[in-house]
DNA sequence: CTGAAAGCGCTTACAG
DNA sequence: CTGAAAGCGCTTACAG
């Protein structure tokens, strides 16, 4: 390669890399020769002497033997945006799904597959994150979507001022007995905070709070039916609903559907998330939508930060509210 | 490290990676010295030296422009088992999605950065489409599903079985008129092969396919509801329809909702491909399933082939029929 | 079964 | 602005 261009190796790898201090009549045979014998620079040996990998690992946790085609479409859209996001920085993606102790293997950065790590996926996974917490904790650089704990740099919706519009939403629209389909207790820690988001709106409007708390162990369109088939059965004690996530909602809707109650008539609906299937759902459901290409760009810009060792406080993704047929308009 | 062992730095190497050629009490002080240093190697290193990268680069073609959390959800699922399945074969995946011309760079082989590619997503980017052909063409070892051109090595559902399985559940539930929507012409050459099926099952039970024609250069669920509305305008000629693809089908599905249509009783409805969200759809959209699974071990197992010079003639998924209540039951 | 040595293909001080 | 040289951390013949 060097021989064909007529320069040094130096040359050649300065020239690529795109080093100003290069002539500009020397860039361009040596992109010309590049181009002639279809070169490429050897990224492996690159990296080896740069120590730089320009990756970031990107680890999905999933729920254990859940079928890869059968995640929930949120983290699908956050792991679209973070690739994204990463790409726009001049990084490449290494991608896992990963769900039994025997898959787990965050060690990216010892083996320098990667500069850091983002991990994102189900909450309701306490092994994988008790092994992902260990590993920051021992220094790997990481930031986090959805951990149950609070040790490491994570990123959330604005769950509060979410929860908040959504309440509020159902209150303008003339709901005057909306209940919360969530959890005080759950592993997902942004289920409480949008719970304590509605019960602000609800005290702030005289009104008083109901909270159905929902199961653990089961899916979460299967908590949304439960929790639906328990207010059906106490005879709607409520007028509305908001569900702490989409995934929940649409099970609620479905078991609500199927019971014969209608929506938004009888009782209004509206969930948390903004996932594509809520648009398709019967009626179409309100949502809360937090903005996916920022919460991408802000898990990769809060690690780029952490591995730059510089200041990054960015937590909380901005959220709008996707008023759809679930809910009556506010008049 | 091969201080800590007391070994050579040849023996830590090949204690590491298993070869069988060390005696087991050697392995194991290696392995506890490793775990005392928190050693792992250097993966850079290693494969500049052994020229394998035991890695597969994913490439996901999007829509130009189109928001990454909007990708047809089938896509996603894809993505989710091709990792799966390069996992479980002892593959890492580098994942990147790609649209306008400037950030497509499929040079991942003469980079070293992977063994070879699986190039999955929309049909609808031609030119992502072509700059992966030509890439193809000039011997980067690559699979693909959804690509337009036949060139290269592909992967597709088994869409004639499919469409013949919907078609005759449609004919058996007792509708007598089964129109379709879908194409003879779109460059997802999926959707012709889907088409033909539904013909023959047509045929063979004696009955005048009838086929409304998607419009190009809209959404899926667009290109469904102006066909829905296509045929409300005739006074709907038919009584059922098969839809060449899930998204088509749930576009279809609200445009007949808006206009009264009740399904499955005045009209019968069937998709395809099987997505999670048809089955949060009112009613729940019946719809043809491919073995996901199936399906990322096949391209893998495909491109692994064509990296080892292995033959590999596999190229159709099984599907199933998912029978819901988008259609009457069979009698 | 283990070790000494070569070399994979780059980047980067250092020198001019 | 360019080149000669060192060296990143491994794996793998080769030798014993």
């Amino acid at each position: 390669m060097a021989a064909e261009a007529g320069v040094s190796q130096s040359t050649v790898s300065r020239a690529l890399a795109g080093d100003p201090v290069v002539s500009e009549a020397t860039r361009a045979r040596v992109f010309e020769a590049a181009r002639r014998l279809n070169y490429a620079v050897d990224e492996n040996a690159a990296r080896l002497r740069s120590g730089r990998t320009a990756t970031l690992a990107v680890v999905v946790i999933c729920r254990p033997d859940e079928d890869r085609k059968d995640l929930n479409p949120f983290t699908y859209s956050l792991l679209g945006t973070v690739c994204a996001a990463a790409s726009a920085r001049g990084y490449e993606t290494l991608v896992s799904f990963q769900d039994g102790p025997e898959n787990l293997s965050g060690r990216y950065e010892d083996r320098r597959r990667a500069d850091g790590l983002i991990v994102i996926g189900t909450t309701q996974n306490l092994p994988a994150w008790t092994y992902y917490r260990d590993l920051g904790l021992g220094g790997t650089r990481m930031v986090c979507w959805g951990s149950p704990f609070d040790e490491l740099d994570w990123i959330r919706s604005d769950n509060n001022a979410g929860a908040r519009l959504a309440t509020r939403h159902l209150i303008e629209a003339g709901y005057t007995a909306p209940a919360c389909i969530g959890s005080e207790a759950s592993l997902q820690r942004q289920f409480k905070e949008r719970y304590d988001g509605y019960v602000e709106a609800m005290r702030e409007a005289g009104l008083t709070p109901r909270l159905v708390e929902i199961e653990e162990g089961i899916s979460r369109e299967e908590q949304g039916r439960r929790a639906a088939r328990q207010l059906i059965d106490q005879g709607l004690p409520c007028d509305s609903i908001f569900a702490v996530c989409d995934e929940i909602a649409l099970g609620t809707l479905r078991e609500l559907s199927e019971a014969g109650v209608a929506v938004p008539g009888r009782l209004g609906l509206i969930g948390f998330d903004g996932i594509r299937a809520s648009a398709n759902a019967m009626p179409p459901l309100s949502s809360i939508q937090p903005d996916f290409a920022a919460a991408g760009a802000m898990l990769v810009d809060k690690l780029l930060a952490t591995i730059a060792g510089e200041p990054n406080t960015d937590r909380r993704v901005p959220v709008t509210l996707l008023a759809r047929e679930s809910t009556r308009r506010p008049a």
